[in-house]
DNA sequence: ATCGTAGCCTGGTAGC
DNA sequence: TGCTACCAGGCTACGA
């Protein structure tokens, strides 16, 4: 379940581990992370190989490695992760894709579920995912000009915040969070929200990915985790996502799950009301 | 243009 | 014990 604040994490771990490296060559050990690159595993590994890694750079839930011109964007899915070894540790049965690097170590990713994977964007170092919209941390973000497209969507708001076209890197986590802090029922119509409370949801959305990354991501088991292989500890600050049954933090009342986009919405009955 | 859903994936778990 | 059904959910493709 990485969404901004877990990609971020792994951002600059890469950046540390990854940054100014060469890649010495490639291995595919699954063709499906690389689904999207057309001419196959050998022309991937050939694509990059004795490429150097010159910066690490991130839009929403995408990271892209920049090589001279070209980007190799990826995607962590559902369960994405990369981990750096020494070649003579044993791989992990998930590890689908190895980059050997030039300082005798290798970065591996690892994904169980193959959401995730890469794709190679020739001259794209500067923005390869122009489809996606800036995020709230991105200079690029125009908070005005988001709340406005929100207020203009007639379909619920949560979907309206999941929309990665609209504004990027929330996902079923964090638009929960940030719905449960400023108030906002998740099956509320954009067109009803109001210009107040659109541009709150939005600083909610930024305030709690920030508080996140600070503790180093949420993670409620070993599927998401740094470079390192480490958990963040952000979980147990969530205050909707995961809490059915319990009590809300600011009223009491119990706190609801409904089946909404094949996936659960977590919310106070009693605070978070449709206007 | 906008909106909503199916399908891709694996592994843990609940139920029989 | 061994089987099936379901759930987790980011994203794309596609139909209405």
């Amino acid at each position: 379940m990485p969404e901004l604040p877990e990609v971020e994490v792994v951002r600059r771990g890469l950046e540390s581990h990854l940054g100014g490296r060469r890649i010495l060559d490639v291995r595919v050990k699954h063709p499906r992370p690389i689904r999207s690159f057309a001419p196959g595993a050998a022309a991937f590994s050939e694509m990059l190989r004795g490429r150097r890694v010159d910066a690490l750079r991130r839009r929403g839930k995408y990271l892209w490695w920049v090589l001279d011109s070209d980007a190799l964007v990826a995607h962590l899915g559902m369960s994405g992760q990369f981990r750096f070894h020494d070649p003579r540790e044993p791989e992990h049965r998930h590890t689908r894709v190895v980059f050997e690097l030039d300082d005798g170590r290798e970065a591996r990713f690892l994904d169980q579920r193959m959401f995730g994977g890469f794709e190679f964007v020739p001259g794209g170092a500067q923005l390869p995912v122009a489809h996606i919209a800036p995020d709230p941390f991105d200079d690029d973000f125009d908070e005005r000009e988001v709340a406005a497209r929100l207020l203009s969507r007639h379909t619920a708001v949560k979907r309206a915040l999941l929309d990665q076209r609209l504004v990027s890197g929330i996902g079923n986590i964090y638009a929960d969070e940030a719905l449960w802090r400023a108030q906002v029922y998740y099956g509320q119509p954009g067109t009803g929200l109001g210009v107040r409370k659109a541009l709150a949801l939005l600083r909610s959305a930024r305030e709690v990915m920030s508080e996140a990354l600070e503790a180093g991501g949420t993670s409620f088991d070993s599927l998401y985790v740094n470079v390192n292989g480490e958990s963040g500890y952000f979980a147990r600050d969530l205050s909707a996502y995961g809490r059915e049954g319990l009590p809300c933090y600011r009223c009491g009342a119990a706190i609801r799950r409904e089946p909404f986009m094949n996936r659960s919405s977590f919310y106070c009955p009693r605070c978070q009301r449709r206007r």
